[in-house]
DNA sequence: GAGGAAAATCCAAAATACCGGATTTCTGTT
DNA sequence: AACAGAAATCCGGTATTTTGGATTTTCCTC
């Protein structure tokens, strides 16, 4: 698959992969059940899920009738919800053990994995975050709430305080960490 | 593209093609110039409107934005028409060049080309239509509504009177006559 | 009918989707 | 921790899509 450029216009395909993934588990399917029902093969659409392949139409059409999903819905834009939408901060899903003396708090829905992830980070004295490179394009929007946070993107390192903002590219390996004391980071990660 | 048999489930898929080639018809658009809007090269969207290839959904959206039809709708089975639709006498397209001595009513929506066409054909004394083979698998059920027709089909031959009805494939040349006297007949042509 | 320009189709090379088995990752159990 | 079973990813080879240019067809104009 050649890798588009996400303009505007194209985001409706990088939203299908998530897509198809959130229909299969909602329905506690394996790729191999989803393979033997839909005739496509596991690794195809394992690779389709993940992206790294623009499939067919007649095989998307195979795997819509699996999943039994709507063919027509799956291209269409995401309808905004229409009221308010609101999530309780008792209720933040939470990651507790990712890095070394911090946790995450994810603030995006699922549908929108992929394109725009939305995430509340908390660091204990001398806590730090270390991620494998994202695919190409992504880029991570990092604000400071509280606490001093060090950056180091590729080879580049910076130092941020209370409403620091950085904005780096993600194709690469990165680490975030809190410097002296605690910190409270907002991060937000595009088209990873 | 694998030949897949037409059951009901797939009809979807192979209505696109002429949906596609109407779309781009009615914008009185080439293949060149839709080929250099949407980046998808002539010979693909040849392909592609031809039911010769099953598109990837990365060049299908492409071809989308092109022609400015939407997606979504685009994979949608067609939509009974609510209430009943009349199409007057008056108002019916007529060919009056095709064959000899012949005129074709088409009696069908552009929409339905290439799944179902309904024509009335009217014959003068003598009067000829010679066809070309359409695609393999797409068949002709004639019924002939007044005068004696000559049907020939590959190498057969039958002589149909006043209500008689033919059945027969049109992947082969074929050939329609009136044989004493002026003759009307009634035409479905099937998955051409 | 002959000639010419535009449009559609054909063709061989390149890119990419697709498959099935091997490998790795994940998850829960002793 | 180590293991077992399941689930997902990786990796070859094959089939299909995709492309750019050559060829054929269509349709005007003279």
């Amino acid at each position: 698959m050649t890798d588009e450029a996400s303009t505007p216009e194209t985001e409706v395909l990088s939203l299908l992969p998530s897509r198809l993934r959130t229909a299969r588990r909602d329905k506690g399917l394996s790729l191999d059940a989803v393979a033997k029902l839909s005739g496509v093969s596991r690794s195809m659409v394992s690779q389709i899920e993940r992206g790294e392949s623009s499939p067919t139409i007649a095989t998307l059409w195979n795997l819509t009738r699996a999943l039994q999903v709507d063919f027509a819905g799956l291209l269409e834009g995401v309808d905004e919800p229409a009221g308010i939408e609101v999530l309780r901060n008792a209720n933040v899903p939470l990651i507790a053990n990712a890095g070394q003396g911090c946790s995450i708090r994810i603030l995006s829905p699922p549908e929108e994995v992929g394109r725009h992830e939305v995430y509340d980070i908390r660091f204990q004295d001398s806590g730090i975050l270390d991620s494998a490179p994202h695919k190409r394009g992504a880029r991570e929007h990092l604000t400071v709430i509280s606490g001093n946070v060090r950056i180091k993107a590729g080879d580049k390192v910076e130092m941020l305080g209370p409403g620091d903002t950085a904005r780096y590219p993600v194709d690469q390996p990165h680490t975030i960490s809190a410097e002296a004391g605690p910190a409270q980071v907002f991060l937000v990660v595009q088209d990873a």
